[in-house]
DNA sequence: ATAGATGCAAACTATTTGCATTCAA
DNA sequence: TTGAATGCAAATAGTTTGCATCTAT
């Protein structure tokens, strides 16, 4: 795991998950795995595509899709597909059930800041906990 | 504060923001205080609209804005534009920009349960410091 | 050989913008 | 009265889908 991994190290890592391993694919994760600026799928794309011209953009969303459902790789925060709003304004977090997409308050102790701050300076804090609701549960098998 | 808040509470809680208290907001946002369920824009317009069917869908994206800009309500996670990938898998949280949209990877000491989790089943945290990153405290006034 | 992946275009969803009209202050 | 807010329509951004072609296995 890690930025180094050869072509053959990140081929079989696909195949292990059922992946085939085309060169798009191939380039886009070796893309990702190299950079720690979180991209977004046209950042991405306009990179890859420096080197692998015939690359497409659905391409990108489409490998990114089986990527992040063989878990190679994660999506932040990727649980509402629209905005959501909160005229709650006391300090809370959410519990936020990725198969119904329901969100519930919840209160959690008062979190400890981060360590390696540097120049940033922290104005809130969210704190999403993942999950499946009641319903969720209670239904269909997870 | 709170859902049992009257007419002219809101309108004066408008006007000490600097807006002006028309019907529409003050539907839009009552609605939003009575629901714990984080409604979307669409579904806030939906419900209003059956009591003021004049209302329209943009309208009530300029009130979200608004009043989000005004601090009378929040925005779930809403820094991204558009959704932003990682490949690091380790467990690890994130400084948001909410200026430069920036997102820079931080560790947090390990964090402890909700208390009120009830029937829900937690699967991952995902942790969003949000701020001002160096370089934006660094150029033009925040 | 063939299931799955790609590329392209069209479709779709969420959101924003421009502008004439209306209204709260 | 007047600057801000509304409603409508058109525009835009991000993402998804359909489908014919191609390719990794």
């Amino acid at each position: 795991m890690g930025p180094t991994a050869d072509r053959a190290e990140l081929a079989s890592r696909f195949r292990a998950h059922g992946l085939k391993a085309t060169p798009q694919r191939l380039a886009i994760y070796r893309a990702l795995l190299q950079t720690f600026e979180h991209p977004s799928a046209e950042t991405l794309f306009r990179r890859v595509r420096r080197t692998m011209p015939s690359l497409s953009l659905g391409t990108v969303y489409k490998t990114l899709d089986s990527l992040e459902a063989a878990q190679l790789i994660t999506r932040l925060s990727g649980v509402e597909e629209s905005a959501r709003y909160d005229a709650k304004l006391e300090p809370h977090h959410h519990l936020i059930c990725t198969r119904c997409k329901k969100v519930i308050d919840v209160t959690v102790p008062d979190l400890p800041a981060p360590a390696q701050l540097g120049a940033f300076e922290i104005t809130g804090v969210h704190v999403q906990f993942l999950g499946h609701c009641g319903d969720c549960l209670k239904g269909e098998r997870i």
